[in-house]
DNA sequence: CATGAATGAGAATTCATTCAT
DNA sequence: AATGAATGAATTCTCATTCAT
């Protein structure tokens, strides 16, 4: 099971969802089309299957920085950019989700309902800190909070579609601009 | 053939281009298969003119800006703030196609292509006048200008996904945030 | 159409319904699966139009029968037996579907309606008659009708089965046990 | 092995034989695949153990009826319906595959061969009384047993269908009308 | 130019059967 | 003897594309 769960991974990840077929999934798990049929009643529920982890990540990242402490780690430069290179890598990891789950919410309401909870748990996370920040007045705190979100999920997707990985210097500069952003005296 | 651009832009927009049906389109087109096959080769084809015909708006927009004048515009407030709001009108109007280009890209070159063309209209555009900028020290214009486009792209898909839409409110603080981000002095 | 119902009419004729393959039919029809489908929503679909034509010819049958006159036609042994020779000819023509209407009416609602409809039909014609003659009484006239169609339908089943054609002198002999058990006194 | 068996009869019964899997004999029977191949080979080996059953059934009940004595037992009214009502027991009693042998005999020829021995048996045991009755003159003793074992096998399974069970008023007035149609002086 | 019936390649899914444990 | 995970052949159904009218 965790076999296949891998290999979609995989072949989500070289063909996209919609061009990745059960057999892709089963040639690269090296087992057979009843095995996977045993294991995930179609190809909707390994997907569901798969979003649900990503999820639960998600939630529990956003848990973990609930718990950590109080607004001003994103209100410091540190702790926001420990926040954003947290996020980087939960995208670099689910990377073959993450770059598709605008179709991925088409898939089913089950598939939607996770990806919800995934962009929910990032939003309310930044939303509350915002609420919090002293600096960041001005500011509708959700709608921010969804601005962040955009920008740091997007410009992962945009640097994986030009081929340059975010490295280091990019979750630095990704962190200085939603710094500003967020709590800059305007200039 | 404009009718059956239109059709197919609202057949996508009600099912997303994978369930689209070369048949959902000659529905709402009120024409017949053998006449979508008399003005496109295939289904690709079709998908190809109508990216073609968003990347070059895109491209104009980006002219026109280039255009207009130096890169006070997007210092001033008032000039990011016209663009922001002319990037928002673009992506309503070819909302289905932007809500779903992760999707697109795995289509074929052609189409892929033209997102490519779409996406470094827009982030050249800001990159020129980053670079341009004074105030916008530290910041690696190209990468500042990714972020900035991939912040617009995703705020409209997430604002779109909870089903609220981006009004004026939302373009100022956007406008704001942006702002903030490439030329606010850290405070 | 009309090809592919007859050709489903012969394909479970020589196989039966359920080793009837969609491929089968097509083979006899000399179309495609598309075509099959173009007709048919599926399997179920095709067999209840075949049922339905079966049941509108019965429907048919003791309609004429219903008009044509008075309870005098079951009574009389000649009367009797052209209604006998006119169920006979009835299963003849649909022998595929009467042999195993059995196992048809599993198949989904719709056709266990139409082969409810089918036995209504003659249960009732004949239900009518004896209810109708005085020299039946002492027989419950559903029961009756019900044992004298059940008879007639597995009579030609088990001739069938054993591979004897149901000719003149069987109908004559049918006609004459049914006639007795109806409205025979007893010796 | 018994278990197994009694556990497709109740599986038959449920879904019918073709809707029924091997999956729900063995969870029934509360047991697992590799034992119900280590007692039948295959599905079909399982049908052919339950025909054999029956039709063995059937075969004691014409035997004991041939050894208990005369002509006399169908020609009296009192003999006739013993006869009925054991044939019906049997009948309820397998229930499942009187249903549906229409289907059955379709599987492969053991099957079919033990079905036809279930026939055979009825039906010899009619015609014989039947050619040694001098008051059934006139009747072919082979058809006119055949159109008798007819009834009485789509009678019951009419009922069945009808949703009313076959009860001792039922009985008698099949024994009537099978009495008369044998045996009446045509009135 | 326009039509839409016909095609068939391709994909998902089921389920009887095997076999290592 | 018993188990049940694994297998893959067989089947249904969809839909982009063609072509005769």
């Amino acid at each position: 099971m965790r076999r296949l769960l891998d290999a979609a991974m995989k072949a989500i990840d070289e063909r996209g969802y919609h061009a990745t077929r059960v057999q892709d999934v089963v040639d690269i798990a090296k087992t057979s089309h009843g095995t996977f049929y045993l294991y995930f009643s179609n190809k909707e529920d390994l997907v569901r299957a798969l979003t649900v982890e990503a999820a639960s990540e998600a939630t529990k990242m956003s848990q973990a920085m609930a718990e950590a402490g109080s607004a001003v780690e994103l209100e410091s430069w540190d702790g926001l950019r420990s926040w954003v290179a947290g996020y980087s890598a939960l995208w670099s990891h689910y990377a073959p989700l993450f770059r598709s789950w605008t179709d991925l919410v088409a898939i089913d309401e089950g598939v939607e309902d996770q990806i919800r909870r995934m962009v929910v748990a990032h939003t309310d996370a930044v939303a509350s800190r915002v609420a919090a920040s002293e600096r960041a007045d001005g500011l509708d705190p959700q709608v921010a909070a969804t601005a962040v979100v955009a920008m740091l999920d997007r410009f992962h997707f945009l640097r994986d579609f030009v081929g340059s990985p975010v490295d280091d210097d990019a979750i630095d500069m990704l962190t200085t601009m939603i710094h500003r952003a967020l709590f800059a005296t305007p200039g």
